[in-house]
DNA sequence: AAAGCTATCAACCGCAATAAC
DNA sequence: CGTTATTGCGGTTGATAGCTT
């Protein structure tokens, strides 16, 4: 949580050194990596506006829930992931609180679990570790179109790319050797998944564009937060607008507030 | 107690899209 | 209208905490 005097430290970029001194030795205690690979401008930090701009999305943002993935956000996770694949930016939106950021990585996790699990021995009790087990959704079509839409340029293949029935690169030719190959756990998913929970647009409608969590980190800051979590992909696109209205205190120059130029 | 292993998660990379000049 | 800067995004890395042996 961030408290109103640390908030007015964004009120202009000057001052984002003086948070980045103070979250230096933050609540978790973990050293930060200061090494700026961008080459950008740093203005004397040790960052670029780019990274501070990410700080702040990813971990510096009021609004954003600290702590494990509720048994709720698991099986929306699942259940957008199903839908969308690695629109992990599209799927935080529906996740009030959690970052694209959270959601890759718990999903990473997540899957690597699976992996796992699935490939030790056959074991009777195969499954998540957490509830999640018992959360998977429907279909996996969608994560084709999904993997298509991930990495358009480079053509990586990715460890958690759901992958579908994309064509395999060398890594994943690799995994299917050593690692249990995403394709499998989907078809897992599908034989052992269906119909086990409640379909989450039965908890949380999905017309309202979001899913009105009990609580929120910062209930200051709660309305102005809806609205960002609100986001549709196509209102993301009003991003910049957004912006000046959900955080006026940081975005006095018509410019990024992140840019030391 | 120490070493090894695993999970977690903040941050980096690089590209594309968009905005500002 | 071209150039440059910024933002958004998905993929990936690596440090560290915590657990296991």
């Amino acid at each position: 949580m961030v408290n109103q005097a640390e908030k007015e430290l964004f009120t202009n970029k000057r001052t984002i050194k003086k948070e980045w001194e103070r979250d230096e030795n933050d609540a978790r205690g973990k050293p930060k990596r200061f090494m700026d690979r961008t080459g950008g401008h740093t203005s004397g930090l040790n960052r670029t506006g780019k990274s501070c701009r990410l700080r702040w999305v990813n971990y510096l943002h009021p609004g954003l829930k600290r702590g494990k993935m509720t048994p709720q956000e698991e099986r929306l996770v699942l259940e957008f992931h199903a839908k969308w694949g690695n629109r992990w930016s599209k799927i935080a939106r529906k996740l009030p609180g959690r970052t694209d950021n959270e959601i890759k990585n718990y999903w990473r996790t997540h899957m690597r679990k699976k992996a796992q699990e699935k490939k030790r021995p056959a074991s009777p009790t195969s499954s998540f570790s957490n509830c999640s087990s018992s959360s998977m959704t429907t279909t996996t079509t969608n994560t084709q179109e999904t993997s298509c839409h991930s990495r358009k340029s480079s053509g990586k293949v990715s460890f958690y790319d759901t992958g579908g029935s994309r064509s395999t690169g060398d890594m994943m030719n690799q995994e299917t050797e050593d690692v249990y190959s995403m394709d499998d756990i989907w078809r897992e998913i599908d034989h052992s998944a269906v119909n086990i929970i409640k379909p989450v647009k039965d908890i949380y409608s999905e017309q309202s564009h979001c899913l009105s969590y009990p609580t929120l980190a910062s209930p200051t800051w709660e309305s102005s937060l809806d609205s960002i979590w609100n986001m549709d992909a196509d209102q993301s696109k009003m991003s910049s607008s957004f912006a000046n209205d959900q955080f006026p205190f940081c975005f006095q120059h018509s410019r990024s507030p992140w840019s030391s130029g």
